[in-house]
DNA sequence: TGGTGCTTCGG
DNA sequence: CGAAGCACC
């Protein structure tokens, strides 16, 4: 008897179930030819390279959670091999081989926007096409596709809130699709299949990952809760407390929507039902969902950009004369600049593979500023450290605080690191919590102990320079410094 | 989705 | 003399 046509689901930052365009047109085909899906993750070079050591350890969790669900909707209709087959090395290759050992007559797949990514894809349709089988990419991952919103001149943006107005032009964002009800999975045996743990996304040497374990559940349910209780509980207090670390309001979807656990669009969806059944709180979930627009900003800017992770976008900081100063970097790094909030926050995204937003800002501000320290430095170390690290949004944003990026805070725009932390961590508790040797410090000076006189500080059990660092630079000299060598480029590219 | 230093103005 | 407005970085 011949072999049943089989329709092979190629699952990339997508591990979903739900509104996932792709996986749906596969369990359609299969359907329609009397055949079977035969769902596939490929660590393959591309993949490998995006990777660091917090987005490994989600990537083996999430891979994990999808293989579950995808038993759980197989076990409805009989089958003995495992439901997602995992694959280690060229995707191209991989597929070949897939295809030469059983029936394949159909390949489906949701889009990337990375450069990699995108020659990859593009050589493999074109191959596959070729070969007479049936290959198609979809829309998922983003809500406009970056080709498809252009200027009235025809080109693309490089501001934010023209680009945001533009796509707000098209119809809504589609409604969200259930996950298939069952799926007839493919039982044949392949070659070259490995476990979830050959594929050795695990951390090494020891296990470092509990932080991370304790604040995130990686997978598709967990997304869904993640969404479920913003919404629910955080997203009216969103507009007014965003900014705080202190008060943890906002979603923390990233890392969820980095490898497409959730799409943007059930996200949308979510924030957009809310507004109607709430219309006071219109505000805030439009400044939710202009988040959202950050997001695909950044994809837009990612897919016309050169090469977005090295090349500033303005040419002239090419340049700009960063400093090599190690010590400063390994300082900053481990959470021991001397600026609390800054500490704070790079021993929260030590400890938990995650940063809020607003620290986010002051970190790079301070690197790329009062250090004088390159940008790529910061994007190298949150690619290896973030759990939301990808490609689109880590390079934009660091390009946007090194003030050579599309619509970027402009260079001599410098973040004071002590009146950040008193604006936006007013009593302290976010610095309490991860810097906990200031942990006795009073309110007035828990954001600049070295003001604190010797009287205050031996009551707090602070001891400078040895419990706790002096500032790596005073905050006005760094301040001087940056504006000084941000002239000096000027001068330079001039 | 800045900070700083200066001026002006009301109390 | 502090708040507010502004120019410049």
């Amino acid at each position: 008897m011949t072999q049943r046509p089989i329709a092979i689901m190629w699952f990339r930052n997508d591990l979903r179930l739900a509104d996932n365009p792709a996986l749906r047109a596969a369990v359609k085909w299969a359907s329609e030819h009397d055949g079977a899906v035969l769902p596939v993750f490929i660590l393959d070079p591309v993949i490998d390279g995006q990777l660091g050591g917090a987005t490994r350890w989600w990537l083996e969790k999430s891979v994990s959670a999808l293989a579950q669900g995808i038993d759980g909707l197989a076990a409805k209709s009989p089958t003995k091999t495992p439901s997602l087959r995992l694959f280690h090395g060229d995707a191209h290759g991989v597929l070949e081989t897939i295809i030469g050992s059983c029936n394949v007559k159909a390949v489906f797949w949701n889009r990337l926007y990375d450069k990699p990514s995108t020659e990859r894809d593009t050589d493999i349709k074109s191959a596959l096409s070729d070969r007479g089988l049936t290959c198609e990419s979809f829309k998922a991952n983003l809500l406009f596709e970056p080709w498809e919103v252009k200027t009235g001149n025809g080109t693309d943006f490089k501001v934010y809130s023209p680009f945001w107005r533009a796509c707000q032009k098209f119809p809504p964002p589609r409604t969200p699709i259930a996950a298939p009800d069952t799926i007839a999975l493919c039982d044949a045996d392949l070659g070259d299949e490995v476990s979830l743990s050959a594929l050795d996304l695990g951390p090494k040497p020891f296990d470092w990952a509990g932080g991370l374990a304790e604040r995130f559940t990686p997978g598709e349910q967990g997304a869904k809760d993640q969404l479920f209780d913003f919404i629910d509980d955080r997203l009216v207090d969103y507009a007014d407390l965003r900014d705080r670390p202190d008060r943890r309001v906002t979603s923390e979807l990233s890392p969820h929507l980095r490898f497409g656990e959730i799409s943007p669009y059930q996200v949308w969806h979510s924030a957009n039902h809310y507004a109607d059944a709430h219309p006071a709180q219109g505000k805030t979930a439009s400044k939710f969902m202009s988040e959202l627009g950050w997001r695909e900003f950044a994809h837009h800017i990612l897919f016309h950009a050169k090469d977005l992770r090295s090349v500033p976008l303005q040419g002239q900081f090419a340049h700009f004369p960063w400093s090599e100063d190690q010590d400063a970097l390994e300082r900053w790094q481990k959470g021991q600049t001397g600026f609390p909030i800054v500490d704070a926050g790079m021993r929260e995204l030590w400890h938990t593979g995650y940063m809020h937003n607003r620290v986010r800002m002051i970190v790079g501000s301070v690197l790329v500023k009062h250090l004088l320290i390159h940008w790529r430095a910061g994007l190298a170390w949150f690619d290896d450290t973030l759990v939301d690290a990808c490609p689109a949004n880590n390079a934009f944003s660091w390009q946007w605080i090194g003030g050579c990026g599309a619509d970027a805070a402009p260079y001599f725009r410098i973040f004071n690191p002590v009146l950040q932390g008193e604006k936006f961590d007013p009593a302290g508790d976010y610095v309490r919590q991860w810097v906990p040797e200031l942990r006795d410090m009073p309110e007035q000076y828990i954001h600049k102990p070295w003001e604190a006189s010797p009287l205050i500080l031996k009551a707090a059990g602070v001891r400078l320079g040895t419990d706790y660092p002096e500032p790596v630079i005073g905050v006005k000299e760094g301040r001087e410094r940056a504006l000084s060598a941000y002239q000096d480029m000027k001068q330079a590219a001039s």
